[in-house]
DNA sequence: TGTACATCAGTGAACGCGCGTTCACTGATGTAC
DNA sequence: TGTACATCAGTGAACGCGCGTTCACTGATGTAC
């Protein structure tokens, strides 16, 4: 491997990359194509070989996320598959952590849209994917019977919604008083979840 | 009142106008110092009269969407005092309302921070106000000992976390499939507010 | 009531910056014969 | 195996832009005497 290639060999997923690890160290803020190309040891006029725009290049990222979301959720379902309830927790846990580990990331996703991101086909497909996923981790145990007989989607929407909010609010350092406080935005972000779940389910069923 | 002035007169709450009207209408991207000059008839500088930073109108304006959610929780616990559980419902309908109403500015209160906003303890304050005013709800309901017997702080953080929730969610087209569909969104809004409900309180009560 | 002066709010030119995007180019790659 | 050529990926200079912030200034205001 030669110090400097003409050809970068895979810009497109290193440029990702990039953008990845980015928006981790610096923020959204910082996410500029040409910082990107400057990471990446290439000319600044190099990304739009691969992305026609820097919307096209932040989405891509979005979906990468979502990917990553999807993935995470999928391996909750299948670490718990005969027990609901811990499932349940595993997945909202699992959500939360995720976000509270890459926020830049998180809020990039959920429609931040520094620039005109959000049309893409791709980037809808994903966040459909990342729902549906959350969805399956209620919908077999919904086949159980313990979950109320409401329509699943009502169901999962409003898991997702719990979990959305206590990862923003994590994130913005609003689940504990004093804000960094990561036990106890552990803890709050726990009865939450359990508090929804006793509202998800047919009959109370002890404390 | 002349054509021009030389003393704008009120050019600080001019500004915060300006601000509100310019993120409703082009979004956190086109909040800009000099945009706010422009839209206020005043030359770019004139703004470091009143604030001493980019950062430091932009608290300003969180505070002020935190007072608006702030007063307008207080007038729905003052409009259902008798009945805990209508309170209940009209607090969420009203917060998830005003976010969905106020997208930019929504996420401006939320450590969007744009630039370095976020330590100022007026903005803080502000916050720390809203989610007491959304505590306020609950708690005296809970005197009349419907809500499970859980520190009321933590019955709080999980509505918190749900409108919160269901309002980014809202703000960001995926409460309903399609996207842009109101009625939908307010529907699962809705069902999500009273599964969570269902959770808080002692005894299940009915379909 | 009138004048001197400190104070304050707004001006406008200028600074340097990093950005997204375009364009004519050049070096590398791989395919057809 | 060797050569011609189309294709593709990356270069670097240049474009115009709007931004935040500073600074010396000027016009208005109000207070002390």
């Amino acid at each position: 491997m030669s110090p400097s290639p003409y050809h970068h060999g895979n810009l497109r997923q290193a440029l990702l990359d990039a953008g990845e690890r980015l928006l981790e160290s610096e923020g959204t803020e910082a996410l500029s194509l040409r910082a990107l190309a400057r990471e990446t040891s290439v000319s600044h006029a190099a990304p739009y070989r691969h992305f026609t725009d820097k919307a096209d290049l932040l989405a891509a990222l979005a979906v990468r996320g979502f990917t990553r979301l999807t993935h995470a959720l999928g391996i909750c379902a299948r670490e718990h598959p005969e027990d609901p309830r811990a499932r349940y927790f595993a997945s909202c846990r699992r959500y939360i952590e995720l976000g509270r580990k890459h926020p830049a990331m998180y809020r990039l996703m959920f429609g931040q849209r520094p620039c005109g991101v959000g049309e893409q086909p791709e980037l809808i497909e994903a966040g459909r994917a990342a729902f549906e996923a959350l969805l399956a981790s209620l919908a077999s145990s919904k086949a159980a019977g313990i979950f109320r007989d409401e329509p699943v989607e009502r169901l999962a929407m409003a898991v997702w919604a719990m979990v959305h909010g206590l990862t923003e609010l994590a994130i913005a350092g609003r689940l504990a008083p004093c804000g960094e406080d990561r036990e106890e935005g552990r803890a709050v972000s726990e009865s939450a979840c359990e508090l929804l779940l006793r509202g998800l389910l047919i009959s109370d069923r002890g404390s």
